[in-house]
RNA sequence: GCGGACGUAGCUCAGUUGGUAGAGCGUCGGGUUGUGGUUCCGAAUGUCGCGGGUUCAAACCCCGUCGUUCGCCCCA
């Protein structure tokens, strides 16, 4: 019987190569991020789960999270999501920060759930959030961001678009203009946000069963899918243009516009699973039918700081997985190939690794990542290996070129090979890696 | 939690109507001891996911189980 090498169901070991892409990945993020002048802050995996009860929603935390006893009898959440937790920090410093307040951080979640594509039990989400802006000026910022990111990554318009819609508007329809009780809203809602995958005939007998006989008199079902048909705005019934129901989703749209961002839509079938939002919600879909969910999502949640039993605070956030992520980067060829960490490989002929030492410190004083062979294969050897490990400058370093201070750097793609010394090395390998 | 597909060497896979396994790539060694990517020669490696069952005989059929994957639920 011999121990699996296999990681934890629905969780990934990251191999050298792995760990390269997620850099490059949370590197982009962070840099992104930072240009928008959010702070990254962090917080323990480990929550109480009161926090989750809350507010959450509910499936969530009954079912799709790791939940346990500790020793001391405290009830403990691997936390499924980011954004109780930040609202929880925000919370306790509520009178001490300094609004409006940017943050971001990339936490590892964990769900129980069966893994599939995109979906893992384990996964990291870029969390930005900014706390204390009531207007959508909020929502236009978080959603540039995010479209900076996606240029940041060389994505074109046409290989995601961004869908809005607002909570506010789908409370109205639901309660004041269809008249449906908490619990029907709250099933049609969820009918709706399943709509898109099913097919139309199917998708009103489901409403049928919803939707009382007195509802069904009013025509419930095709006054709510003239609403849910509008492509725009101005499809909407007139009875709905009344009030400033649509104000906000108007100005998020014309704000978006003055800030370059082209591909947005109005999606009236647009819900999100999560119960605490209470304005405008978006999520961006990656238009490759490969990768046919959501890649991220999120929108303002201005009730759950007070949760905390201080004032509340307006906040607009989003989650970005880093699976739905990669998976958009590699269906669009954007992944590029990441050089490994060492840029410098130094083959060694004979025994002179004592010798070769000051030379290597002082390669690695400027600033070179230097990996020493110390095999003491032959030469041909060393030079595969070098291959084989991606990395392509190689430094050949015997007796003579340590007496003469003059070395031998060969360059494995171009076969090109010259004769420097050691400041002609730094500057070639510096040169190299731009 | 529910449904489908799959599970053969390190990797990608082949294996005909059941007769105890193969290829390519990779790995390792070599083509005279200080120069790699192409080439040539040679070698190693599998309890055919695991456990039962049917059979003279199972990688192949049946059951269970674990895992992977796609979808449902839910969500990033």
């Amino acid at each position: 019987m011999s121990l699996s090498t296999q990681p934890y169901k629905g969780a990934r070991d990251f191999y050298p190569d792995d760990k390269r892409k997620q850099k490059y990945m949370f590197g982009v993020l962070r840099t992104v991020a930072e240009r928008f002048g959010y702070e990254e802050y962090d917080a323990p995996i480990l929550e109480p789960l009161e926090i989750y009860v809350a507010k959450s929603g509910e499936e969530i935390v009954n079912e799709q999270t790791y939940v346990f006893e500790d020793r001391g009898g405290r009830k403990v959440v691997i936390r499924p999501e980011m954004t109780p937790t930040v609202s929880r920090m925000v919370a306790g410093k509520r009178q001490e920060l300094a609004y409006p307040l940017r943050w971001y951080s990339i936490p590892n979640l964990w769900r129980y759930e069966r893994p599939q594509r995109g979906r893992l039990r384990e996964h990291w989400q870029l969390n930005v959030d900014i706390f204390g802006v009531a207007t959508v000026h909020a929502e236009v910022e978080v959603i540039t961001l995010v479209n900076d990111v996606f240029k940041t990554f060389g994505a074109s318009s046409d290989m995601y678009s961004i869908h809005l819609n607002d909570r506010k508007l789908v409370n109205f329809v639901l309660r004041d203009y269809l008249g449906l009780d908490e619990p029907t809203a709250h099933a049609v809602g969820k009918l709706i946000d399943r709509m898109n995958k099913m097919d139309r005939d199917e998708f009103i007998s489901k409403l049928d069963d919803v939707f009382s006989d007195e509802q069904k008199q009013a025509s419930a079902t095709e006054k709510l899918l003239s609403i849910l048909d509008a492509k725009q705005l101005s499809d909407l019934p007139d009875t709905l243009k009344q009030g400033d129901i649509f104000a906000d989703l108007d100005k998020t749209m014309s704000g978006l516009k003055a800030a370059g961002v082209t591909n947005f839509l109005f999606d009236p079938t647009l819900m999100r699973g999560f119960d605490y939002y209470t304005g405008i919600v978006f999520e961006v879909f990656d238009t490759d039918p490969e990768n046919n969910r959501a890649m991220l999502g999120g929108g303002r949640y201005d009730g759950l700081v007070g949760l905390f039993g201080v004032e509340p605070v307006p906040t607009v956030g989003f989650g970005w997985g880093d699976v739905t992520l990669s998976n958009f980067l590699e269906s669009h060829n954007l992944m590029p190939s990441l050089a490994p960490e060492a840029n410098l490989y130094v083959a060694l002929i004979g025994d002179v690794v004592e010798q070769a030492h000051p030379t290597i410190a002082k390669l690695r004083a400027a600033g070179l990542n230097v990996a020493v062979d110390l095999s003491g294969r032959k030469l041909g050897d060393q030079f595969k290996n070098a291959e084989k490990k991606g990395v392509n400058l190689v430094l050949v370093v015997g007796q003579s070129e340590l007496e003469s201070g003059s070395y031998s750097l060969k360059n494995l793609s171009t076969h090109s090979e010259d004769s420097l010394d050691l400041n002609g090395v730094i500057d070639a390998v510096k040169a190299q890696n731009g």
